[in-house]
DNA sequence: GTCGCTGCAAATGATTTGCAGCCGA
DNA sequence: TCGGCTGCAAATCATTTGCAGCGAC
């Protein structure tokens, strides 16, 4: 993995970092889907002049490499994910995890959109909305 | 409508409002999709003192009686929609418009995802990005 | 008349930018 | 060496909040 970031930044004329690599790893370690200050959190024990704002110009890079995808799921930032397949996300309506689904086939329902509009249609994002096991545990603990 | 939205506040113990009115009218007479920016230029040649913090208050209200849903369509800002049927949405990725996608029956598609999952579905957003038919004529008239 | 509402201005918080010194190539 | 990179601080921008006077009821 770490060898596939470096020769694909090199390739694009980035510099290769620690701090880079730092932050791509911990995306790709995870599927919790991060926030920028979730991944800065993180970081910090490990390098601590890091900065937010490094964060957040490392993330671009990596978007334009399509090595993260940007997730929208209504909170007031953005998530990042290091799975950059195209796949449907579900959020936690009580503890706001995200999650991936995975094994949902979308192929019949994206092309039937297709073809019922006029728009030629380039990328789409599923997001769900729903209460996770745990949550869904923790409540009926409670009853 | 007017008299519909004029009950729900009253009935809710909020206070009908000529701002109140003219926001919610201008949200129901649009499919554009507008943010709380463009609500506020339309209103404020008739309304000169309307501001930017009411059209935002106003919403809020308006998202508790269920008369506007949010979107969250990947830009630095909101949009709102009148119409709170849970329809997909695409944006053009050349000149930004949003706009409703008709006659798309996604129930076998929610229901294939809340079958494969650990989580309850309580709901769900589909976003498409693509080019709208403006912008593909625009583009092909200029190669 | 009361109390919620408006609208101004200031606050907030995520993200971006400017820039001086640093470091990968 | 040298130009891109980091990280600090300041800027930006959508949205929220505080509050004084106003207006719906």
């Amino acid at each position: 993995m770490d060898i596939c970031v470096t020769s694909l930044l090199r390739d694009k004329g980035f510099k290769v970092t620690p701090q880079r690599l730092a932050i791509y790893n911990a995306l790709a370690a995870t599927t919790a889907h991060p926030s920028a200050e979730m991944i800065y959190n993180e970081l910090q024990p490990i390098y601590p002049t890091m900065s937010l704002a490094t964060v957040y110009k490392t993330i671009e890079i990596l978007k334009e490499l399509n090595l993260v995808q940007i997730l929208n799921v209504g909170e007031d930032s953005f998530r990042y994910d290091a799975n950059t397949s195209n796949h449907p996300h579900v959020r936690c309506m009580c503890c706001g995890r995200v999650d991936d689904l995975h094994g949902i086939d979308s192929i019949d329902f994206v092309s039937r959109v297709s073809s019922q509009t006029d728009y030629t249609i380039q990328g789409q994002q599923f997001y769900f909305y729903g209460i996770c096991p745990k949550c869904q545990n923790e409540s009926a603990a409670k009853q």
